[in-house]
DNA sequence: CAGGTAAAACTGGTATCCCAGTTTTGTCAA
DNA sequence: TTGACAAAACTGGGATACCAGTTTTACCTG
């Protein structure tokens, strides 16, 4: 009998953790050149690690390593940006056609009850609780509509877009936009009306086409 | 003015793309070892472009690195086909709904020039343009729906189906299958209906399943 | 012959040194 | 002041040596 792994922590998964927290909270801006020497000083390491992680964060495309030259955090790509969008629109659409069509009373419920929270969090004018339950809101269709995986595609879609959305401050009535949203889509389950669970879906994203272009006009140096 | 960038071919990009089709081509079969000296010995150079080649692949999940014990060519995951199959579903739905309410004549002739095309390879009984063709029909209703981009997002996609679906011998009656789809999704698209272009959509990528399946049961030992 | 145990042969991670390119810097001449 | 050009100071890639764990092997004991 094998044990289950212990996950080893090493050198190298430190060092990229870091990395990957001051890349996408935009600690270190885009396009700001990184030196694995110097990094590997600031963490008292060798270079070796550091050349580990900066391939992991090179191969997710948040570092733009160019041999001989430098090695700098990639500016946003409206490529990129477009295609998350796109394929996180694209899977929302198709998670809410399968919950519509096992939706129950229980679901329901679960859903209500996530959203009766998120009026409170907004009550509260707590943004980061209301984040979270943004979160939750989503990961719950999911696995109410019995596709507990496809969460892990909208994550991977959310994570790209979430970096550039650090850019624009959340206000309150955006808060409340999506809040709106939030029981527009829980309505349209609810009552089991296809259609309209779908165009509010659309309608909730399409919101972050306003802030890509915003910050597309206001921070236009970060994109490459 | 500074010239373009060319692109410099490392050790590590050489050893990574040969590990790379010798993995997806199961010419190295999922479970197997493989050992950092080895690879190294093999290719004549240091154990340090292998390492590097090695993070890259295990990034992508095509290696499973078990740090002092041993790295092994990683096994189908149900999860994660099943995933694959989700993602990439919900975008071909999407981007058929996009080509739909912006179809013309033009849009028609170039997809049935393809089909063209596939109906003469499969007359010659050519399985590998056919897989090409396969490839660019799909491709072209991305273009022509004015979304390019998508298709990366069913690259990524089919790249993981693909690597199991080698697995599956393609029989001629497969192809002649996959043929007829394509002419009913044609079809749907040129009569502007976007329901049956939907449900032949469904169709066509739920024989899928029934391939996976198939490999599911005759080669359980290269599943996780 | 079976079971336990310790040595040996692996594994991947890290540190260090060196190399070949690129970019910057500084000098000198027109 | 401006231009060319060469030296110096970087960059990241590769090779090597060593380390700490894990797994295998082989021997010894009962």
């Amino acid at each position: 009998m094998v044990l289950e792994d212990t996950i080893r922590r090493t050198t190298t998964d430190a060092v990229y953790e870091t990395l990957l927290d001051e890349i996408v909270s935009l600690k270190i801006l885009p396009g700001t050149k990184v030196s694995e020497t110097e990094i590997a000083r600031r963490f008292g390491v060798s270079r070796q690690p550091v050349r580990n992680a900066f391939t992991r964060l090179g191969n997710e495309e948040l570092l733009l390593i160019r041999p001989q030259r430098a090695t700098e955090v990639r500016r946003f790509s409206m490529d990129r940006i477009t295609l998350a969008r796109f394929v996180r629109l694209s899977v929302e659409l198709e998670i809410t056609r399968h919950a519509v069509s096992l939706w129950d009373d229980d679901a329901n419920a679960r859903l209500e009850k996530n959203i009766a929270q998120q009026e409170q969090a907004i009550a509260a004018s707590d943004l980061t609780t209301f984040h979270a339950l943004d979160y939750d809101f989503h990961r719950l269709i999911c696995q109410l509509s019995n596709n507990p995986l496809a969460f892990e595609a909208i994550l991977d879609s959310k994570q790209t877009l979430d970096r550039l959305c650090v850019l624009s401050l959340t206000k309150d009535s955006e808060a409340k936009s999506v809040l709106d949203d939030h029981r527009d889509i829980a309505a349209g389950l609810a009552s089991g009306d296809l259609e309209k669970a779908l165009s509010t879906t659309r309608k909730h994203l399409s919101r972050l086409d306003q802030t890509i272009d915003f910050i597309h006009k206001t921070h236009p140096a970060y994109f490459e």
